[in-house]
DNA sequence: ATAACGCATGAACAGTTGTTCATACGTTTA
DNA sequence: TAAACGTATGAACAACTGTTCATGCGTTAT
């Protein structure tokens, strides 16, 4: 990892610090670019929006202006966030003619929006 | 739910629409209150100092200084991060004395992070 | 009491995000 | 080829987010 984004001392007085604890922290965290990209794919999950779109695909394959009329949105709104979740590879596409149908990429979609559920409904 | 929050027909003359694959889907939605809560979870994980706070506090229960320190941040930024967290539930605190240690509020959140880097990892 | 320490909080700022609008692209049909 | 349709995209705007700075609160030690 990159070693100067963490302070490997403490620099406060503080007398329940325990150095050793720090490093055993600084030693464990993942490096700096996976805990960014690990946030960014949270980032995804963090719009309402696009949980709707992601909870309309479990249902089925759908095509753009199938999503927007669901959730009484503008196609140019559902296409924007679409191409989010495609970054994020949370879902995937397939052309038809004129049409687009979207679906989810796989099954760790379903499994973190349900992890989410879950903790909400402790 | 809230069934005025989605248009039950569908408002596009796309000859792929499947009106009752829409009915479907809008049947299956929960509510529309869930879905912005579980959005702003994730919003929660969506943040790499949240989650390096995170990351920190599977090694073990830390005061403010100690992540601080260990983040190579200000005092006051983890605070407020701290307290994010807390309202979402995902840490929980204890005063000692000057100090409050902060861990995590259950053993969610590391299943939660561990589904999103396997995600990453594939 | 009063000073010192650890932490919380409010205001303020720059940076980011989601939607709308207008328009362009790719495919199909006439 | 030209028109129609489904979708993608860029610009622009308001709304939101994370950090910093200054300051206040609660606890402990002198």
């Amino acid at each position: 990892m990159d070693l100067d984004q963490f302070s490997p001392v403490p620099r406060c007085d503080c007398p329940h610090t325990h150095p050793s604890l720090i490093a055993d922290a600084h030693q464990d965290m993942p490096a700096e670019e996976m805990l960014y990209d690990l946030a960014e794919l949270y980032k995804v999950f963090g719009d309402s929006t696009r949980i709707k779109i992601l909870y309309a695909l479990f249902e089925a394959e759908m095509c753009v202006c199938d999503i927007a009329a669901l959730l009484n949105m503008t196609q140019s709104a559902i296409s924007h966030q679409l191409r989010v979740l495609k970054q994020s590879k949370l879902v995937k596409f397939r052309r038809e003619g004129k049409a687009i149908f979207y679906s989810l990429a796989d099954d760790h979609v379903r499994t973190i929006i349900d992890m989410g559920m879950e903790h909400l409904c402790e």
